[in-house]
DNA sequence: CCGAAACGGACGAAGCTCGTCCGATTCAGA
DNA sequence: TCTGAATCGGACGAGCTTCGTCCGTTTCGG
């Protein structure tokens, strides 16, 4: 009774390099990519492309699905560590490199919520459930400072995004780490200056 | 022998109406506005626009230049300052708050100064100066971590970037301090996590 | 070996943008 | 007030990019 048995063994190979070269496509050049650049970097024609997804939306919808997947997955991995400060301080780490490596994701997600599916909505809320949890674990042991919240570790992983991404800025394939590893440094307890303003809110990641 | 004697009034006052539309306009939504969203904003025609300016390119230049000199002020305004910790950081937090309130500044000066006007390239020497001073002063007073240059200034400001204009982060008005805040923090000496890496170049502020 | 599934890429339609052009309007000096 | 030169407004043309479709051709797999 199942309608769609089974898709060709090309056509779910085409699906997957849709879906990889998409996320290399938006690394490099940010959401502002072409239907016919990602179908060409895939070696594939754009008919294809509207073939398995139907909708250029639909095929960023994928790639989001998977990056949330991944994401929730490390913060996973990161709360299995000994050191909550470790664990946070690493989860930071590969959220900056997420959107260092994904130019624009912090929009596409944004875009997501706006009329997130099922799918989305359950990956962002386990998300920030991970994130919740790593910064409270990190909190508990006195390491972090009491006045941040999980949002502003969201926020300050975010920072990352612009420093390899500016034109006219060289600094090194790894140079974000640079600008995280002093935001973490800031983010340590007990902290020098009060964080002033309201707490910051967000729904995406 | 004034071959342009002086512009009209009505002239000179709509040019200023642009330059101020064109902030405003940037500010809000980057640097893809249109020539026609521009003037419209202004209350006028396109046709007045290119009147005024020749090429759109021409008024986002005027709009940077008014920017870097704006800039400039700042930081000598900084420097006169006692402390120069405090001279720093409010220098830090005037440039992040120029990049919120002119989103996608960092790429319009990185794009100006691929092919830097003589009065830009004055303005950038300038402005880069004054910004090593600060830096050396603050270093020289021991509260500086000394494994941060002045490039790692410029990039944490803009860190501020996205903390506003990313959609779904409701951080407030004033939301983006807190990050600037934190990072301040982690600029302090002596730093508890040495910084890896090369150490940052930039071209643009 | 053959029919169904999948592919490629030319193509149509739509949208957006820059910059021009010229008739209508406004300024400012006499 | 009057007049002509400067200025304005916005419709318009040309060009570019993009999405998504369509159909003849190719490929898979039972």
């Amino acid at each position: 009774m199942n309608a769609t048995p089974s898709p060709r063994a090309d056509a779910r190979q085409n699906r997957r390099r849709l879906i990889a070269a998409t996320r290399e496509a938006i690394s490099s050049r940010g959401l502002d990519v072409s239907a016919l650049d990602i179908a060409t970097a895939a070696g594939l024609g754009v008919g294809t492309l509207y073939r398995r997804f139907g909708t250029k939306e639909a095929l960023l919808d994928a790639v989001v699905l998977g990056l949330y997947d991944e994401l929730c997955d490390t913060a996973r991995a990161c709360m299995t560590r000994a050191d909550a400060w470790e664990g946070l301080s690493e989860f930071v780490m590969e959220l900056a490199k997420a959107h260092r490596d994904n130019r624009g994701l912090a929009s596409v997600t944004a875009a997501c919520d706006q009329q997130p599916s099922p799918e989305l909505a359950q990956r962002t809320a386990a998300l920030q459930e991970a994130v919740t949890d790593l910064t409270e674990r990190a909190r508990a042991t006195g390491l972090l400072r009491a006045d941040v919240t999980w949002q502003d570790i969201i926020i300050c992983s975010r920072a990352a995004l612009d420093t390899q991404h500016c034109l006219g800025v060289d600094a090194g394939p790894e140079g974000w780490r640079r600008i995280i590893t002093i935001l973490l440094d800031g983010l340590r307890a007990p902290g020098h200056t009060a964080l002033a303003g309201p707490q910051p809110r967000t729904t995406g990641i």
